[in-house]
DNA sequence: TGAATAGTTGAACACACATTCATATAAGCA
DNA sequence: TGCTTATATGAATGTGTGTTCAACTATTCA
């Protein structure tokens, strides 16, 4: 479970035992943590923003989003994708039209907390 | 407010005006929506999820940091200065030793909603 | 004072990633 | 069948960013 000190990158002779060690027990799985970045990864750009916050007001072609924030198709579309593989937003086909919407209720619960820490 | 024609990027015809006029009034202003996208940006890395998770459980130096992630202390002291300016850890000093803790109560609801949404 | 150590910081490097461009697919319509 | 249009996608490009390395500051202690 611990490191031996050769196989320690840090140096340092003024660790906490026991903090780093009862901290290390209630620690999730790595992967938890590493799956819990690649969803706040997705949410970490503007323009994927945009459109979850646009998405929540109506559903939307790739067209209306483009529009709305006067940017390309293939722009839009690739975003759209990374949210789609997220399982953050959903598709539903109408003839040449897709339409796309949120997929998920805990975004909004999510943004919301986050406005409250931007705003304070 | 709205674009001319030749200002658009996108240039299709099966606009939803009404949708798209709605959602526009819906949105917050654009540099909320930056502000959102760069605080979700802190949180889109693996290594600052540990050291939040980390810091759930209790106070810690940047030493017992290291130890805990096996990491360089040069490492978690940038990571920590990130969190520090997004104003999410707050800094301790006792003698030579800097000890770090969070600083804000939001984080713990938007992460367990994440680890709902992955977990579903 | 000077050595040792905890932590910080700037530059460099490698890698990831958002947008653009060109092209491809797929559906409606003439 | 061909033409138009809505969307998707792969490659290229430019920008951003996490870690490392080397130097630096600040504090303790002998």
């Amino acid at each position: 479970m611990y490191l031996k000190r050769e196989e320690m990158k840090c140096d340092c002779n003024v660790i906490h035992e026991e903090v780093v060690s009862r901290v290390r027990q209630q620690m999730p799985q790595e992967e938890k943590l590493y799956d819990l970045a690649e969803l706040f990864k997705v949410f970490g750009d503007s323009t994927r923003i945009k459109i979850i916050w646009a998405l929540f007001e109506a559903e939307m072609c790739v067209c209306d989003i483009a529009y709305l924030l006067n940017m390309t198709h293939s722009a839009i579309s690739h975003q759209l994708r990374v949210l789609k593989q997220a399982r953050l937003v959903k598709r539903r086909k109408e003839g040449k039209v897709v339409f796309y919407s949120l997929d998920d209720k805990h975004i909004e619960n999510i943004f919301a907390q986050g406005l409250d820490h931007i705003n304070e």
